[in-house]
DNA sequence: GATAAACCTTAAAAAAACTATGGTTTCATT
DNA sequence: AATGAAACCATAGTTTTTTTAAGGTTTATC
């Protein structure tokens, strides 16, 4: 009789009670799984540290936006997953994220290379026990949207710097052109420059910005 | 009751019985699961091109190599996926392959974007009802080997043009540098730069070509 | 130990990317 | 419709990167 210790960290209380009603329920081989939980970037951040020189967990759930209490800049779960990574590589850590945002998706894949990654409207009973047995037979497991948003990127063939995937960004959040520069070390002639390269990439020659960001996020890059 | 009609094609016989048994047991909401099959490159292709006039396959089970009777040359079965998805876009295509080559996968993935990829050793009952459910209902799938390559490959930041790929390419299949002149467009010179550039990307430094593309296939380049 | 391939260095040439400048178009607001 | 702001475009000079050729050194193989 195994025990296999989950950790769930994520900043709404009732939620998270709702992922430990259902792991627990999980009936694995011959498992007892047992869900410990934190609510705030800080109080996860402690509980992966103890673990270290105690009992290490098995899978590490963790919300990418993870509000600390009284205050309005929001620690992401990115930086935390970077820590447990560094701290219990061992652990298996999985990503939940409440949009499927390509632009965040593809960042922590790359940063971190969770194990899994789940988008938060594909997260129910089902889902969260294949995340679970997966994840600990043979990593990785993409939740549904996740694994759409994986698809395009990998059906594209284009490649972009990470000057175009900050214009990209920028753009897409609404940020001016002239602004860019504060953004991007480029001069302003250099940015339009590579807008227009970028237009010609995505098929959007001599249209305006949206149109841009549009296909771009139609293939995955926003 | 609706009908969920399968074409699979694969050119050896049994394997393809194997499959028609399995698929055409599973039970799917209220449909009717009829699976079609062919054994050849031939074959496949004119049931795809009759299928466009009659009724339209919802699944296409594709292996990706198809030896053509009495030939030695292999057809692949990536030809007729885009075949396929010219004819009848509407369409599901699973691509299935002997190996987790990551080569093979990337391409295929670019040129084809299929609904979804299996590694034939993933390939049990389970796998084929997962496939032909998540595929009908919300692609792609990819099973678990191949979600491996994938994972490989989005985990990484290192971008390679169309040359480097290529000059990974060859080495990985015992080309010789000084023959690579003919298959990259480039001098020997720059090859040998570009080959330099590469072994400082793959952090194989001062180590010998086995030592690159070792690295390369870790992280899903070939 | 002779030979072929791989590897490295250098310097020149070519290509690509960047920048500054000055102008034109587009768009929203009045 | 007039105006100002932002977006867009074209040109040309500069910088950076890539390619190339030519030469030599090291490494592996028979």
């Amino acid at each position: 009789m195994n025990t296999l210790r989950i950790l769930a960290i994520d900043d709404h209380e009732m939620t998270m009670l709702g992922y430990k009603f259902i792991l627990e329920r999980i009936s694995f081989d011959n498992h007892t799984i047992i869900v410990d939980t934190a609510n705030s970037f800080k109080s996860g951040k402690k509980k992966i540290e103890d673990s270290v020189n105690s009992f290490k967990y098995d899978i590490i759930f963790l919300d990418v936006q993870l509000y600390p209490p009284n205050e309005n800049q929001p620690h992401n779960g990115e930086d935390l997953g970077k820590l447990a990574r560094k701290l219990v590589p061992e652990s298996k850590i999985i990503f939940m994220s409440s949009f499927s945002d390509n632009h965040r998706i593809n960042s922590i894949l790359k940063s971190v290379d969770p194990d899994g990654y789940m988008v938060k409207t594909d997260i129910d009973p089902k889902s969260l026990e294949d995340a679970v047995k997966t994840v600990t037979i043979q990593p990785p497991y993409y939740s549904s949207k996740a694994l759409g948003a994986i698809r395009k990127r990998m059906s594209t063939t284009i490649s972009l710097d990470d000057n175009d995937k900050r214009i990209l960004y920028h753009l897409s959040i609404g940020t001016k052109t002239k602004d860019l520069e504060q953004h991007v070390e480029l001069s302003a002639s250099s940015i339009e420059n590579r807008k227009r390269h970028l237009k010609s990439l995505f098929g959007t020659e001599k249209e305006n910005d949206l149109a841009l960001i549009l296909a771009a996020k139609n293939r995955g890059f926003i």
